[in-house]
DNA sequence: TATGAATGAGTTTTCATTCAT
DNA sequence: GATGAATGAAAACTCATTCAT
């Protein structure tokens, strides 16, 4: 019988702690809940994470981390606000499909109640802020829009949106996104002069 | 001594479910601590109300319908685009303070994980999507950009953004939101031409 | 079918705890078990007490307080070193036989590592000292030694030597304190004038 | 770098054990504690004594032959009863200090819910009961009253009252002890002459 | 000898809800 | 209308101990 490592097995518990927040919710993503799922003890949660908050950021790095490099390979290959919108519209659809949306929306509404898993959350937020300021500053990059417009404010203003939507879409608005996304799409050219030098 | 009427109690429940929330947050408002605050016996709530999500959402309806007031009245008296910004500014400040976005933060948040109270939540955003919709409008009116921008979209898109950055200023990142309104005012004077005819 | 009383389930609860510290131990008295023991729910014990400590100190009353009346009424009745001795020598045993002293031991013993719970035992311990503070001053009542000897602090004593003996007994030494009473009450008939004015 | 021996393993786990009984009490003393305070596998504990029943005999065996040591020494200087009193005054107050009452008194009292600890910890409380039939020997020595007094069951009643006074010091009543010692201590010159032959 | 990993059974406590009165 | 009492189910977490390596 092949005893497992540690690293394996912690990697295995941020899984299944991933499934059951994607399953469950996160009211749904108790230890037991996750334990069974993993197929493994309770303990082995406390044993390997030392809490229940724990398990569940690395539950948050396990996605993010993947979807973050998605998202940073597609905006390199695009160069225009259209393309960018696409992009944005594309990866949002994957990451609605594969759940991703929803264990972001779940921990950072569930940890609201939970100043400890807050913080940690939080934490967490900041490197989407930054990718998204990247990708406006690459939209506005040559034009004078550049230098008038607040763009740290507006990305952060973004993932405030981002994460918003996600709420309203469990709520029971999915379809509302999609649409604005598709407006968005088919105005680009309209403002797409106003970005130029 | 006057003996309560089932309104008055009904609104009395509403109102301690309305003040657990806002002191305790939505893990908080239990209907024990909602019964103690209120001075009533637990089991009250579900003689009233049936189950603790109906009292929750009663709650909701208090709190929206005072500020939905409020807000109107405020739309009433603007007519340009950087009045109606600093109206905004100036109304979720109160609002901040006065715990209402908490509030609402607090139920979207929670109600993820039951979708019996989602529906009802969700079913309340709509007057607020309404709200938006005739913000834009108003700012819009005679420019040509009425006929173009996707407004019904972009007002779920403003209302998603209020919620997305109430979960955040709760997490912790409260001066965000208020640096972006900041820069917003300054820029609307710049954007105005846009908007004429 | 009969609602029982709030008062009842109370003392049902304290001495379903006893019942428990009794045939248990402190380690053994645990919430499920206390319930099991008693045939109630387990929250119902912390619907009446509101912690396990409390019940516990509920039980130690129940005990100390039948107890008592007991050692009060027999100190009534005895006037001479030698009925003194006889009769703690008798209620001793009683109360070895019928568990009291094992529930005191091991509730003292097991609250030392619970700071609350301590602190409750520690002030049920004052009647008692009281009590053999009564003891002695009648046993020295008449003689110059009343004047001489340290009462209260003997009291005191007293106390610590029934705790002390009775945890040996439980440990394993249940014949000792027989004998040394035993040869007490032998040899009081010599201490007798000493007692004398 | 020296490999530790199994010998040297065994007694790094008795000292561990004592420390974690002296800082985090009977309740405290888990094999994960042991073993952080140690520096070594929780897993060792069982590999070098099976139990933790028995690391905390052997943690009880490291303190009592250090004290039972001290004790002999300090009796063999002493000849009066005030030097005796005045000399177990003197230790008792090093050994609370230093922890060792504490460490024993939480050994007793854990050990009541557990037959198999409870033997070995009154196996061992048999050597301090001959301590204390040599002391009171001395003290009676050529006075009549070696022959009257049952001195084994006053040895065993001592030993019980050290056990009580210790209880009763963790609970809260650390001055009590001290002063009966004070006030015996001023007695003894009156008691010495009972003692002559 | 020594260890990291794993586990089953256990803990106190809280919850929304029900029900007889 | 209102209430005190009661409950089943569940929570996070800890424990002594075992075992493959």
């Amino acid at each position: 019988m092949i005893k497992s490592t540690a690293q394996s097995t912690r990697t295995q518990i941020a899984e299944a702690t991933l499934e059951a927040l994607r399953t469950e919710g996160f009211a749904g993503a108790t230890s037991r809940v996750i334990a069974r799922i993993g197929g493994f003890n309770q303990a082995l949660i406390f044993y390997h994470y030392g809490s229940l908050d724990n398990a569940l950021l690395a539950a948050l790095d396990v996605t993010s981390e993947e979807r973050m490099a998605r998202y940073r390979e597609a905006l390199d290959g695009t160069h225009t606000l259209e393309e960018l919108i696409g992009i944005a519209r594309t990866i949002y659809r994957e990451d609605s499909e594969s759940g991703h949306v929803a264990v972001v929306s779940q921990l950072v509404a569930g940890s609201l109640a939970r100043p400890d898993l807050a913080k940690g959350v939080f934490e967490r937020t900041e490197p989407w802020v930054d990718f998204c300021e990247q990708a406006i500053r690459k939209v506005v990059a040559d034009s004078p829009l550049g230098e008038v417009l607040p763009i740290r404010e507006l990305a952060y203003g973004l993932v405030s949106y981002y994460l918003g939507t996600n709420l309203l879409t469990h709520l029971g608005g999915a379809e509302k996104t999609e649409a604005l996304f598709e407006r968005l799409e088919a105005l680009a050219p309209a403002i797409r002069p106003l970005l130029r030098g």
